[in-house]
DNA sequence: GTGATTGCATAACTAGTGTTATGTGATATT
DNA sequence: AATATCACATAACACTAGTTATGCAATCAC
């Protein structure tokens, strides 16, 4: 891996001082330009993400920039491991956490997406239109985006399908979800669990979550695999 | 509709001369600069569509634009609504001649998509990235993408799903297409053709298809819906 | 033939881009 | 206190963007 971020900034910054906010006002580190270049990339695309735009959003100009990166190509790469790391790790530990099980991987897969917002939404459509006009961007994601169906064929081998049968069914999940971003839509956390006993059924063939009547149940389900003692 | 392009473009052309080229070269008409604008947003996304590129393709120059539009935002609304209409009609038309049936409407659009290439995937991704930083574009792809939902809904509600159900399928549907085209994977229509019984099962819960052995019996059909006979 | 109009080309203007060279006040070192 | 280094700010350069003003050859009307 070339120059994570984190460790590259702290280090030129811990060379003199403890960490940060020294004098009057608090300095500029490389996490504060990939955070900057990050929400510009997010509301405006990669057309948005201009290095005077960047330097007024910290207060700052072009010249702080140059301070802490060669070319801003640099800062894009960042930017791209920053985005790397953030849409995996989190959905990566929910599955571990999960152990063996298919069916509590799927779900554990479901609630990070939905409950944890586990992929930002936004970030993921930037770097993929972004990826259109970079060569290198389109490389990023399409090893990520490899990891990612690998990541859900096994969840559905671990739920008893096999052979291309997984692969499709991780094949529809996932362009399924890639669309659903892509498309912009922005439902709330309440609306998409109302959605999901539909979704787990069409994929896993499974109707346990079509019985749970109440939002709530749904989440509850996710989070605990439990539903509430029946009453009857 | 406001000034769909070909008429506003041909009408300003005939009122001097029999259709085209005069003297020794042809004349630049709308039609020429859309189908560029067109080509370039295909290949580099709408930051690649610029003026001076535009007219060099056409061995123009910008001069020779503003004789046709008055601002090159014009010039973008009619290559908005040359993607609207290059992208819907085809399906449609081919979701119509299924007739009423759900399971031939439902195999109509699979071949529309597949074999007739009913949608340019390249200018699809170009459009949705694009409407990222245009909110007029984003209008037009909202309006495209309602219509073609409730199409399909159409298509799963003549095969007997009801209500939500029916709804969910076409959602999952189009955002499992919307997401393969975003991930830009292009395969062969013979890769294509493998995974429809595929996705036919997944999304209809229909078998009819797997049973089918080559690509070619897959591939007739969904142009014929029949199957050769058997021979056992 | 003469004038007017068409269909452009040329060049300039303003605004924005990444990058570089240079200046400068605050801090750290000695 | 003097000096060096840090962490920027300022300004300029070369380039590209959409747009406009102007020039000009070819065609048309009369």
């Amino acid at each position: 891996m070339k120059n994570p971020n984190q460790n590259s900034a702290a280090s030129e910054k811990e060379r003199t001082n403890p960490p940060a906010k020294v004098g009057r006002h608090e300095r500029l580190g490389r996490e504060d330009w990939v955070e900057a270049a990050r929400k510009a990339l997010i509301k405006e695309g990669i057309t948005g993400v201009s290095l005077r735009k960047l330097a007024s959003s910290l207060s700052a100009t072009t010249g702080a920039f140059y301070w802490q990166y060669k070319r801003l190509e640099d800062l894009l790469e960042d930017v791209r491991e920053d985005w790397a790391q953030r849409n995996t790790a989190q959905i990566t530990k929910a599955i571990e956490e999960a152990g063996a099980n298919g069916w509590r991987m799927y779900l554990a897969y479901t609630r990070a997406l939905i409950l944890e917002d586990g992929i930002d939404a936004r970030y993921e459509n930037a770097i993929r239109e972004w990826a259109h006009s970079s060569q290198r961007t389109a490389e990023v994601l399409r090893r990520v985006e490899e990891f990612r169906i690998e990541q859900l064929r096994g969840i559905f081998e671990a739920m008893g399908f096999e052979g291309k049968a997984a692969l499709m069914r991780a094949r529809v999940m996932y362009f399924h979800q890639t669309g659903y971003y892509a498309m912009q839509i922005f439902e709330t956390a309440e609306e998409r669990l109302e959605n999901v006993p539909y979704y787990a059924e069409v994929l896993t063939d499974r109707l346990d979550l079509l019985s749970l009547k109440t939002v709530s149940d749904i989440r509850r389900y996710l989070e605990h695999q439990t539903v509430p003692a029946a009453t009857e």
